[in-house]
RNA sequence: GACCCCGUAGCUCAGCUGGAUAGAGCACUCGCCUUCUAAGCGAGAUGUCGCAGGUUCGACUCCUGCCGGGGUCGCCA
């Protein structure tokens, strides 16, 4: 149980008896009144801030209401002192007992302590990745999947019935620039044109995609057609075939990628499928529908115009109806579907299937493109849907402060593959959340590789193998004790008393508050910082027991301090694994 | 020109959806240390929270306007 939700309800009864009471008016508003850890520990254990809230509504002076509540207050249960403060504070102390018996909860619900119901079992789609099935994804990618997996477990800790969803665009102009690019490889493979056919054909912007990558996929496609499609001319034959066959290739890749990474998606949603059932054209005739398109004229761009600009009368939604700047188009000028029709027919069919609540994690370089998809998911949900979209900053990949260059294989990126080779995926996932996701984030392979205060999984990691090794060694010096968690829950945790224990066992009671903030807020980033503060708390006492041995975890004469002891290595370690569980990475039992 | 994001200690960044004297790490100064696992520990010092207004009991946080940095800007995805 959440110490500081149960705070909560118990100010709001004690306020809601004063009101029975006849003392303050009826019908006051609660929902601001809040119960936190202060800032300063030293001004108590809960603060609360009703009087202050509650000074405008009652026609009350905020001290003299104050004092009104710090009487009431001291009657709740396991409150040993109440003052007020400041312009209106009221801090409340508790029993130590309050942080022991905290403690006791997170050994009898394990890993699954902080579960929140916040959520209430709503359902919400969290879509990510979604990188387009046209070659090798790279850094950008890597971290845009760790926020979207990270902050979908997040979720799903917190009360969410979470989707993970990834969209294809297989469909459109890009993956036939890339069947054409495939086309030269194929060709290329057969020994019909060389490396410097390619090259010149790159250079006159006759394909788009000279990576190497495309090799190996032209290498498999002549392995099972051989030369079939070497007299093949007619584009509207060997595009779509060599298109499909290049997609299916790079999703597999991709499906790799995120698998190394530890990335698992609940539904892939395809484009090309969403065309052909029809459900592009049925989204703008539900839009056609309810008035919300017409054919007109745009604006030229603001800025610097393009050379080839001329006014062309498109079918275009009116997004500027629902906050967007401009009316977008969904038919270009040659009447094919633009790519935010495919986007819109999307977003219609996740409320189809029952989502209004929704996340999408996107590369800053899309920021552009939130007004009008949120513009079309209220336009295609009757305003009920929220779309929330994460966008990812940049990724500089560093080596000791030095730009790392490119791969070769992908032509002008770092790929998810190099970097998680690198370094492993356990780093990979819990760097890229240490930062907020709008923050620009510097990946340097060496500071991340350090083993030092410096590097926050290193200082995590190495707090939860700590734990674990001190476990190994009270395993042989207390061979009769029982040290499973169900055990060690029946400790005596009185023996618990110095001031850095309580202290680590109030950072254990803020674990639900933390969960819950961050699932609320979307940045699964808080929990790095939660994690990296508890481990500092926890080395920090360990420490102590290098200077002054009666403060060791293990007491050899001493089994009841001892056992209590583990008690708390055992609760940091859980919420350790917990929070690392949520982003994915491994906790380890041993750094050797 | 418009829109989005960012601007907090010398550096890299937190700041719990408005709360009390704005916090960490690094670097710096002083002291300590060979260990329940070494990749150190403790203490000290460091700020016009970009600037100017506004909202309120109270603003790093919300609003407006500037300044600076990045991103994006018909029929590309």
């Amino acid at each position: 149980m959440n110490i500081f939700a149960t705070l909560k309800s118990r100010i709001d009864a004690a306020i809601g008896e004063l009101v029975a009471e006849g003392a303050l008016p009826e019908g006051l508003d609660l929902s601001r009144v809040s119960a936190e850890p202060p800032r300063e520990t030293s001004h108590g254990d809960v603060a609360t801030n009703a009087a202050m809230v509650l000074a405008k509504p009652t026609g009350k002076n905020p001290k003299e209401l104050a004092t009104l509540f710090a009487a009431r207050f001291k009657k709740m249960p396991d409150v040993t002192d109440v003052s007020v403060a400041g312009p209106g504070f009221i801090n409340i102390k508790l029993d130590d007992r309050i942080w022991r018996d905290g403690l006791r909860d997170v050994l009898v619900e394990g890993t699954a302590y902080g579960d929140g119901q916040a959520g209430q079992g709503e359902k919400i789609n969290v879509e990510y990745v979604s990188a387009n099935p046209t070659g090798p994804m790279h850094v950008g990618h890597a971290r845009g999947a760790v926020v979207g997996d990270a902050l979908a477990r997040l979720l799903a800790k917190a009360g969410f019935a979470v989707t993970k969803e990834y969209y294809i665009n297989d469909a459109g102009g890009q993956v036939d620039n890339v069947a054409r690019a495939l086309r030269m490889r194929y060709l290329q493979t057969l020994g019909k044109i060389t490396e410097v056919d390619v090259q010149g054909a790159l250079e006159r912007k006759e394909i788009q995609y000279g990576g190497d990558y495309l090799i190996p996929v032209a290498e498999a496609l002549a392995a099972r057609d051989a030369d079939k499609w070497a007299s093949v001319e007619d584009e509207a034959v060997w595009i779509p075939a060599l298109r499909d066959f290049t997609v299916a290739y790079m999703m597999k890749l991709v499906k790799e990628d995120l698998l190394a990474l530890g990335v698992h998606h609940d539904v892939f949603s395809s484009e090309k499928a969403l065309v052909e059932a029809g459900k592009v054209d049925g989204a703008l005739v539900f839009l056609e529908s309810e008035g919300l398109t017409y054919t007109g004229v745009l604006e030229p761009p603001k800025g610097k115009t393009p050379d080839d600009w001329e006014p062309r009368p498109q079918l275009l939604f009116k997004a500027t109806e629902f906050g967007d700047e401009v009316d977008r188009p969904v038919k270009k000028s040659n009447g094919t579907w633009t790519y935010f029709a495919g986007d819109i027919a999307y977003h219609k069919d996740k409320v189809d299937r029952g989502f209004t609540n929704l996340v999408n994690v996107w590369g800053a370089d899309h920021g552009g493109y939130v007004k009008r998809v949120q513009a079309a998911l209220k336009a295609l949900s009757n305003g009920k849907g929220k779309l929330d979209v994460q966008l990812c900053q940049m990724v500089r990949v560093l080596n000791n402060g030095e730009p790392v260059k490119m791969s070769k294989r992908a032509g002008t990126f770092v790929t998810m593959r190099d970097l998680i080779e690198e370094v492993g995926k356990d780093v990979v996932r819990f760097i890229m959340l240490t930062r907020k996701n709008d923050a620009p984030l510097d990946f340097d392979y060496a500071k991340v590789m350090e083993k030092s205060r410096e590097n926050p999984v290193f200082y995590v990691q190495y707090a939860h193998a700590r734990g674990r090794s001190v476990f190994r060694h009270a395993a042989e010096m207390f061979p009769t004790a029982d040290l499973s968690d169900g055990g060690l829950a029946k400790a005596d945790f009185a023996r618990l008393v110095d001031p850095d224990e309580i202290g680590v066992l109030r950072t254990l009671a803020n674990w639900p508050r933390t969960i819950e903030g961050a699932a609320f807020a979307h940045e699964p980033h808080r929990l790095a910082f939660y994690m990296y503060e508890l481990a500092s708390q926890f080395h920090g006492l360990w420490n102590k027991g290098n200077d002054a041995a009666e403060l060791r975890f293990l007491q050899p004469a001493d089994q009841s301090v001892s056992v209590a002891r583990l008690a708390l290595v055992r609760g940091v370690g859980l919420v350790i694994a917990s929070g690392l569980t949520v982003f994915g990475v491994e906790p380890v039992e041993e750094m050797r």
